[in-house]
DNA sequence: GCACTCGATATTGTCAACAATAAGTCCGTA
DNA sequence: TACGGACTTATTGTTGACAATATCGAGTGC
């Protein structure tokens, strides 16, 4: 209440929430995936509960929250810290995320509407017109590429695979570019590839759509361990 | 601690944890798996706190852990419920089964040792041997079909892959084997299945290990939703 | 008899204080 | 100077009380 000074809006997002520790859980969650909270840092009780005006009460159920998320690590009596990603555990992200998407994609392409494709078209087509515009380099950072992903873990059907996926595997892999600013850098050989997947969906061709994302994100996987190699 | 009267030992999980809402989430999870708390039921607070004897905070803690690995829903203002699986949502597990599943039989085909398949080897035998003895039918009740895909998740080495099976997946099909009652039986079909995968991984032949995999939880997936369709 | 409102009760959300454990500091000794 | 131990401080764990919201039931009007 008082100390509302500097860093107390740490983020936009839903500041008029039912209760405290899903409004708060929130504002943590994205101050770690944008890096506001060092990964490994302490996660401070007393701290953050003065810097967003709360008691630690429901702070602390909003940690649980995230370590539910895998955002936090919590040790008994020691506390809780931001979550770091290695290198090996991301590859290991990866991979998780190769399969899910694969399925994904397949269940779309046996579910999915002309209206469905009809969207997906619009949404290649309009980041199309995005990296004309601006040479290119932007997609993947303004995250085209993941509104791509959504839409079609959405078509999917499957609710718990959208949960795992864009709930918790996405929120880490964004925590790891920012920890790592990694710009991910073919846009457009993935472009191409985007455009291999929606052309499979619309033939209704589920297991060329799951093959071509397993390799799509394969593909994604191979840059990261190089990208990684190099540094 | 005064009323310890009848219902206060829900579970033998445990009981001398670090600290009180790790140790209550453990005991709810396992009364959750094994049906005592029914699924859709609601879980109280003050009856709760009472039976376990700790106060309303490590257990509200414990329900925010419980809501991350998806055993409760939390409604705010209402309260939490045992989450309660439909027919679809069942499917939906066992999609993702399938691909969680092809993956860690690739990865483990790709990194195991012959040890590990010594292990593998003996545990078949192992179950192979209670089948004969016990004339069948316990394979799958007593967990050794689970047994089998614990380890090979273990050999694939992906920590994370091996949390969302075990800690997450498995906990929601084990309630919904209690909440339906359903009692798998293909045990000699799914038998002969584990045999063919570990002949795979024992060959390194990680493809057909996958495939293999894939297909068997497959097969569970189509027994279900027949199951699902008779009753 | 039915629907609606209002009040009583129970449950959830939040807080501040206390207890227990860990971390840091200072001091003495070898 | 380096090491170890007691003391101090800070942080986590836990509790009971209070506030806010929802639920249930009785009573009233139609």
């Amino acid at each position: 209440m008082k100390t509302e000074s500097l860093s107390n809006r740490v983020s936009k997002t839903s500041s008029a929430s039912t209760t405290l520790a899903d409004n708060v859980f929130n504002q943590i969650r994205t101050a770690i995936v944008k890096g506001e909270l060092i990964p490994g840092s302490k996660v401070n009780e007393p701290q953050l509960s003065r810097q967003y005006g709360i008691s630690r009460g429901p702070l602390r159920e909003a940690i649980r929250r995230l370590e539910g998320c895998k955002l936090v690590e919590i040790t008994p009596h020691i506390g809780a810290n931001v979550i770091s990603l290695n290198r090996s555990q991301t590859i290991e992200i990866y991979e998780i995320r190769e399969a899910l998407e694969s399925l994904a994609c397949r269940l779309a392409a046996e579910k999915s509407t002309p209206k469905d494709c009809h969207k997906l078209r619009e949404l290649l087509t309009a980041h199309e017109k995005q990296i004309q515009s601006e040479n290119g380099q932007l997609y993947y950072q303004k995250e085209g590429d993941l509104d791509f992903h959504y839409l079609i873990i959405q078509l999917s059907g499957n609710a718990r695979l959208f949960t795992i996926l864009c709930e918790e595997l996405y929120h880490l892999l964004r925590l790891y570019r920012v920890q790592t600013s990694s710009k991910p850098s073919r846009p457009e050989r993935a472009f191409h590839e985007h455009h291999q997947i929606v052309d499979a969906i619309e033939n209704k061709d589920a297991e060329l759509a799951a093959l071509l994302m397993r390799r799509h994100i394969s593909n994604a996987r191979k840059t990261l361990i190089n990208q990684l190699d190099i540094e």
